[in-house]
DNA sequence: ATAGTTCTGGACTGATTTGTCAAGAACCAC
DNA sequence: GTGGTTCTTGACAAATCAGTCCAGAACTAT
């Protein structure tokens, strides 16, 4: 009956994504993005509506995907939440420095460019670290029940000392470009966590392995 | 013999930083920097050069002035040394909520946007950023030889995490806008650090006054 | 006061911006 | 095939952009 897109939804909006976190939203013509994408101007409007509307879904569609992301890296037994820590604090480091362009958390950089004036965009980026923390604080909770973390201090504390670091991690690996330096950051980060006694061994045994 | 500008230099530099830091490079127009300095097109140019120039020396400034805060509040007796660190984690979290538009650290804000494409503001930065752990690093030492803090540890390691977590704490500030959650984000930081006995009593009794 | 110099404001240009629109191409159901 | 619908492309308009320029104002040294 009628003709179909000739793109596929989810491909163009990760393109859009990337042209944004190269050269920030006020620094993005709708040219660059249909350069970027492919497509015309009036394919951009017809799917996705104005500028904003499309930045939107784009950064939408980063968040869901870091959600999924922190889920899977956080989550398991009790027994590895300890390491499950340490990997997410060493990956705020890699994923900077296994991009091509080292393009560090989208949220982060649209929480500096737009936060303090886009309403949308702000409830949206405290959502995102709402959810994070949340994944943070369950896998915390883990590893204060496997005895692998001081059980006295509250794991929400924990889990935003744990969150502010990673965001650390991600500005200071794309401002610095000291890869390995901010490794041993990371593991410094790491290290400073109220581990136990058992939770030194359960780390020195992973990282053995 | 010849008419004296009728601004003053840094006067016009303190707009022009604030006006950037609230909406970006690429998102701030020539008429809005006009604006905020209250000075027409032609005195600008003639006394910045073009936009670049101008976000370039307003950048400057702002580093300067940064680094010489850093300088202040860094520097004193090493018996001492342990607190000035635990008020630089603190301040990264007020400076945030003390300024009437939350702009948190300018230098984070530039890696951010521009430091990908930027070569002249990525040097920029990465110059401010080492001068900054240089400093941080000397607390530290002061603070080793206090016997405050674990001697065993690099100083350059730890004073690179204590940096890392001040920049996290910014934009967590920035992105979340807990303020008092934040604050104590900041002492969980810093209580995260390798205390020794007698660095947790120093604490204790700076704190008590 | 006056002359000489510099500063100031705003008009102007050409390039770039976002968003719209219409003409034609592509596709599916029949 | 054919018709009806949707998609696609690029041209277009209005607004905004950075940067230039000039006429007039302001000031100082004499």
């Amino acid at each position: 009956m009628a003709r179909p897109p000739g793109f596929d939804r989810q491909q163009v909006l990760t393109a859009v994504e990337r042209q944004f976190r190269k050269t920030g939203y006020a620094g993005t013509s709708l040219d660059d993005l249909c350069a970027a994408t492919g497509l015309g101007r009036g394919s951009l409007y017809a799917a996705f509506g104005d500028k904003h509307s499309l930045f939107l879904a784009a950064f939408g569609s980063y968040c869901d995907r870091n959600e999924s992301f922190a889920t899977a890296a956080l989550g398991g037994p009790d027994d590895h939440a300890l390491e499950r820590l340490r990997c997410f604090l060493v990956s705020s480091v890699s994923t900077v420095f296994d991009d091509s362009d080292r393009l560090g958390c989208m949220a982060l950089k649209f929480a500096v460019e737009l936060a303090g004036e886009d309403e949308a965009v702000a409830t949206r980026i405290k959502q995102d670290l709402g959810l994070l923390q949340g994944m943070v604080r369950e896998c915390v909770e883990a590893a204060q029940r496997a005895g692998h973390l001081d059980p006295e201090i509250p794991a929400g504390e924990l889990a935003s000392l744990v969150v502010t670091m990673s965001r650390g991690l991600d500005v200071v690996s794309q401002a610095s470009g000291a890869e390995t330096a901010m490794q041993a950051v990371a593991e410094r980060a790491f290290a400073s966590l109220p581990l136990t006694a058992a939770g030194r061994r359960a780390i020195a045994v992973a990282v053995a392995v």
